[in-house]
DNA sequence: TCTGGGGTCCTAGGACCC
DNA sequence: TCTGGGGTCCTAGGACCC
């Protein structure tokens, strides 16, 4: 690896409320939502009401994102909520992503708007770092309509931080001899990965700014943390050689689908059929990635919101839907505990590429059978939609 | 009508084996 | 009969990210 490295941190501000906000624009709409007190938020209805994305002026309010509509309206009462459109997130996010690629052969998507991109090497085609960070931002808002934040700094994390620095708009730097004057006075929260549970510790001795992480004993920093403990005191003090991996030279760890139900699931078989349309696009988005998995789990959220969950090994890795619908249905009776369940969840780990693992002939022949019905399911989805293929007991109910 | 969904990584305890 | 101790696998739960 190079020694004086130069990345990018690429951050969408805003993404989900600013993707919307140029839909809206192009769609004729007058009022920039960016402009007010706005946010993205799921339906309250099926109770999915939570703030996904809040433009500046709702910000200004205190509205913070994963919050409850219902507290962010507490917050700021004239409040506009606007629908996600995850499909258009995603066809815009691609366009993103292409003109990185475009620009350098190692860009890493770390997000749906947020990527790393490796500039060591491209000052001869475009220029001194901190000016072409600045054209790179310029282009995205001339060529899409929305903004971005680019941190330029000599790894990923300061990069990462560096872009969060200042919004929106904005290009900064962070080389390590600007770490006093610009990251170490942010409180400790701010540091990447520091979440509530590692304030709470830190604070607790005294160690209240990102400053005093990087200044105190790494040993102090592991007796508290463990090995975060050293993650965290490594990342105050701007180390990090973490390569920049561009997306598909990384490879899928899990695959997990969960809802919350718009009413309480009582009884197995409302569960089951929600676990059922759970296992179909779990296992076709595995398949479609070419992947097997050799460990199944199931997931409960009650009423109350605790959370439970329940695994499994196979003998054999598996993308057969059937077989592994069947071991989430065991898993979620075994699991459950008779009381209202909020949201139900699955997931597929332990991946192996498919084909790359040995099975008898009699495992062989029991998944054959499924195989093809699997792949024509499938293909069928892929060409009409998710919703227009289901088993017997999906029936039930629709129109 | 208060609290989403998809990920990665780590830890701790028990089973089991030598 | 006073019960070491390491290693690995499996499982449940939790922290953190966007």
């Amino acid at each position: 690896m190079s020694k004086n490295r130069i990345i990018f941190h690429i951050d969408v501000n805003s993404a989900f409320l600013s993707w919307t906000a140029v839909k809206r624009l192009q769609e004729g709409e007058t009022v920039d939502i960016r402009t007010i007190p706005a946010v993205i938020g799921g339906d309250e209805k099926s109770r999915h009401g939570v703030v996904l994305a809040k433009s500046i002026p709702a910000q200004k309010f205190g509205v913070k994102t994963g919050e409850s509509l219902f507290e962010a309206r507490q917050k700021c009462p004239n409040l506009t909520v606007v629908p996600s459109d995850h499909g258009y997130y995603s066809e815009i996010s691609k366009k993103l992503f292409d003109m990185l690629n475009d620009y350098s052969p190692v860009v890493e998507q770390f997000s749906i708007d947020e990527g790393f991109l490796d500039y060591t090497g491209l000052e001869g085609l475009y220029g001194e770092p901190m000016k072409a960070a600045f054209e790179l931002k310029e282009r995205i808002k001339a060529t899409f309509g929305f903004t971005v934040n680019i941190g330029v700094a000599p790894n990923k994390i300061l990069a990462k931080m560096a872009g969060e620095l200042k919004k929106p708009d904005l290009v900064h730097s962070l080389f390590h001899h600007e770490l006093e004057e610009k990251l170490w006075p942010l409180p400790i929260r701010e540091l990447f990965m520091v979440g509530k549970s590692s304030e709470r510790v830190l604070l607790n001795h005294g160690i209240d700014t990102i400053g005093k992480l990087a200044k105190c004993d790494q040993e102090l920093a592991v007796k508290l943390l463990k090995s975060h403990g050293l993650t965290l005191w490594k990342y105050a003090n701007g180390i990090d050689n973490s390569p920049v991996v561009p997306s598909g030279n990384s490879s899928a760890k899990s695959f997990s689908n969960s809802t919350t139900l718009s009413q309480d699931a009582t009884s197995l078989e409302e569960a089951n059929l929600v676990l059922h349309r759970l296992a179909q696009t779990v296992c076709m988005r595995m398949r479609s990635e070419n992947y097997q998995c050799s460990t199944v789990s199931v997931q409960i959220k009650y009423a109350d919101f605790t959370l439970f969950s329940k695994q499994m090994k196979v003998k054999v890795p598996t993308d057969d839907t059937d077989y592994i619908y069947r071991m989430f249905k065991d898993l979620y009776a075994s699991l459950w505990n008779g009381r209202p369940v909020r949201l139900i969840g699955v997931g597929l780990n332990d991946l192996t590429e498919k084909d790359d693992s040995q099975m008898t002939i009699f495992d062989a022949m029991a998944q054959e059978k499924h195989k093809k019905l699997d792949a024509v399911c499938d293909k069928i989805r892929l060409q009409f939609g998710k919703g227009s293929i289901g088993f017997g007991d999906q029936l039930k109910g629709k129109k």
